[in-house]
DNA sequence: GTCCGCATGTAAGGCGTTACATGATTAA
DNA sequence: TTAATCATGTAACGCCTTACATGCGGAC
């Protein structure tokens, strides 16, 4: 039911971003407090275990190298291992258990994509993404179809913003793809 | 950050289904492993020590009364209490905070609106998580065309999709609303 | 009489949350 | 010199995940 194998989301928001520039613990926090990033987590206690943790998977690697850092700084940089890593999990295929639970994820996923992986693979990613969905709009159609009667109103209405949810991300994917070759 | 109080996600899907209809564990997992409610985690490890929690919390009761039950089957009952604290969970004004970090609570929330309270209140519900949603669109795009220029093109387009997505589900509040009104 | 589905649970581990703690640097 | 901001962390806790454990009942 899992099977996201290694990055929590936050990891991957940690090391997508620190695959951008090199970052601080508290350049993280920042970014997640004052951007729309901010949908993931946010404060010290999950950033700076989070950061340690990578980097004892040798992805990151402290460097306080340039200049005088007059201050207690841990500046991030992302290894050669670590930019495989990423690299590999932005291949990954879109499952339907990703889909269903962890469209945030995936999200995230394709918002790195941009220096990591070529546009071939970004292409790929989102049709495959949009095809997912396309099938699972089928079962909740189905399912839909059959329970309409006896659902309430209120689990019907929310059933209904569910299944908008997901067209919508379908029609978003395969506009995307039309922008991404031009 | 968090605020959430009393009811985890799961919590509030176990106490909904549950104040529709009696149900054992093995229903509610059946319910998640087979209906679109399944967005919300799944099985024994959760949610048996969550229907022992808020057994303990005095919301629901089990009662293994009716007729010969053969098998060892633990049916649980809403009770008065549970379905008071539901009623007010769900009377809970909409918050930015929700609707940036509890969007899953917020739709469940109204999905179990239906015999828990009123039909004012539920209209009221969508008024207020639309106008919060029109809110933070609002910021999401100050802050898209400000950085718009920097951002890469993978983290335009996504960004591009959480607006889209924050916009349809005021659009489908609204149409609600509308639905709910005949 | 054996296997599958019903039915309930526990144990270990991971990771995020909240809250707290600490100390350096800069601006008033 | 005092307050705000920079900057990094720890400790306790909660809850979900994974995996395992267990036993009854019906069907073949």
């Amino acid at each position: 039911m899992k099977e996201k194998a290694d990055l929590s989301t936050l990891s991957l928001a940690i090391l997508g971003l620190i695959s951008q520039r090199p970052l601080t613990g508290y350049d993280l926090r920042k970014i997640f407090l004052t951007t729309p990033m901010g949908h993931f987590s946010s404060s010290p206690g999950a950033i700076y275990p989070a950061l340690k943790r990578i980097e004892e998977t040798g992805w990151i690697r402290c460097d306080n190298s340039e200049g005088r850092t007059r201050r207690q700084r841990m500046v991030y940089k992302i290894t050669a291992r670590g930019r495989n890593a990423l690299k590999e999990h932005l291949s990954q295929p879109v499952t339907e258990e990703d889909v269903i639970w962890h469209m945030d994820d995936l999200m995230m996923r394709f918002a790195f994509m941009d220096g990591a992986v070529g546009p071939e693979k970004t292409v790929r990613f989102l049709r495959d993404f949009a095809a997912r969905i396309d099938a699972h709009v089928v079962d909740l159609r189905r399912y839909f179809e059959s329970a309409r009667s006896i659902l309430p109103v209120c689990g019907r209405l929310a059933m209904e913003q569910g299944i908008q949810s997901y067209e919508m991300n379908a029609q978003w994917a395969r506009r995307a793809i039309q922008e991404l070759r031009s």
